[in-house]
DNA sequence: CGATCCCTTGATATCTGTCAAGGGTTGTGG
DNA sequence: CCACAACCCTTGACAGATATCAAGGGATCG
């Protein structure tokens, strides 16, 4: 498996862990032929973006496709309101824009410093028509992405805000490159209204519940991008699927 | 392009039109190699099932995938709470299953009956191995699915009831096969429940909302199943985008 | 003709959005 | 090193949309 350099993160956003020098570029076990790999770094170039940066737009030609190697990044809808959906949040090991055909359905925006490959869409392309693992990987992030946008959505259309937050919680536990799984600390590199953007709530609501679940002990809140999660019990009986009715 | 016979539908459900007799069985512009075609069909049996009945299971192995000749099928979730969300609702033409890879991500339900191809996975698997047309299908399903997701999850984040419902209204004249994209009538093959479970509302909200637009002129309700468009401009504006604010 | 299922309508409760004001932190410039 | 601005977060009061609960109506089926 090929491997890069992974710059340290964090300047900007308080974190509590430095990630290792060394990652795999190919991760969350889609084992990827090193031949291969090196075939798609050689054809990429690398380059860094600062916190707010947009990499690519909705609706635009798909011609590239990025790997995240540090930094996070948002993939979001403006609406024509001035308010917006995000689809996701992506970090470190993420591969964005490998899933659509023809163009972006999404705009990314970087959250935080971001250090990424940009891999041509051509190249992909030709890749995909003649190595068979790359075709079977893209197509199991196909499915994975479609698996994952279904819970989105009943997480969306039956879940309150308590529960929505605290899925979201629970996932972050889990989300990007975590290298201790059973870690209670969660970083945030998003913003309240992001947040809120991506579990169809507004910034106010979703304070006043973080604020609810520290009151109650279920999270500590360190600063605005750094949370202890105290109580994951709680937290997890909060989010099971009984609880959507008003009167629980 | 391989053609199979199509039972009339609609002995249940008020139908307007009769469809032809003769359709494609691959539609929407997909087109597949004639010779693929017939080693798809040649390898399926076809099998009819009553309202209600469940074809496959959330969860379960993916065993066959489904191309439905009549009749409609809801995609869905059963939630813990006994209330459910509906992912979509497929007709006349749409591929079930083509999407996942190793288990299905819903439960598919009759809402009518149900006329359908069921292939074998394995089968799908070996074409899609040696026939490019067959691969890229696939794929571009997988990304339309992907892109449609990804506006249902802005509808549900963002959008308040009566913008969903003329969404909702607006989109059901194109799903399917429409032979008339220009007619106003549209067939609910699903009940006020299936429709709230879809966008995330309940079966009263549903129910009201249909009644206001018809105290506005803008729809008639012929009865449960069969709805006149009568203004479709406003439905439209219903519909976009800055309607969100709950001012306007 | 009753049973069942779904739809409709009304009254009420409650969640969460909206508006508004203030606080904390970060960054910049004197 | 301090002042100020900008940005985001927090908190409160209030309003409004929609869920809940409840009762009744209409169609379909045996």
């Amino acid at each position: 498996m090929f491997i890069v350099l992974l710059k340290k993160i964090g300047e900007r956003y308080g974190v509590m862990h430095d990630f290792p020098e060394r990652i795999p570029i190919f991760v969350e076990n889609d084992f990827i032929h090193q031949e291969v790999g090196k075939i798609l770094i050689e054809s990429s170039c690398r380059r860094q973006y600062s916190p707010g940066e947009v990499i690519v737009v909705e609706g635009t030609d798909r011609r590239i496709l990025l790997s995240i190697i540090s930094g996070y990044v948002s993939l979001e809808r403006k609406l024509k309101n001035e308010d917006s959906v995000i689809f996701d949040f992506s970090g470190p090991g993420a591969f964005i824009g490998f899933v659509e055909l023809d163009f972006y359905t999404f705009t990314a925006r970087c959250l935080s410093r971001v250090d990424l490959f940009i891999i041509p869409a051509s190249t992909m392309k030709n890749l995909m028509a003649n190595y068979l693992p790359i075709r079977n990987f893209i197509m199991k992030k196909m499915s994975q992405r479609i698996a994952h946008l279904n819970d989105h959505v009943a997480l969306l259309a039956r879940a309150r805000a308590r529960q929505r937050l605290a899925l979201f919680l629970l996932e972050r536990r889990w989300s990007g490159i975590n290298y201790d799984r059973e870690s209670r600390e969660i970083t945030l590199p998003m913003s309240r209204t992001d947040i809120a953007n991506n579990l169809g709530l507004t910034q106010e609501t979703v304070s006043r519940i973080f604020r609810d679940f520290e009151k109650e002990k279920i999270i500590s809140i360190k600063n605005h991008n750094w949370i202890i999660m105290e109580n994951i019990e709680s937290l997890t009986m909060i989010s099971s699927w009984p609880s959507t009715k008003l009167s629980n």
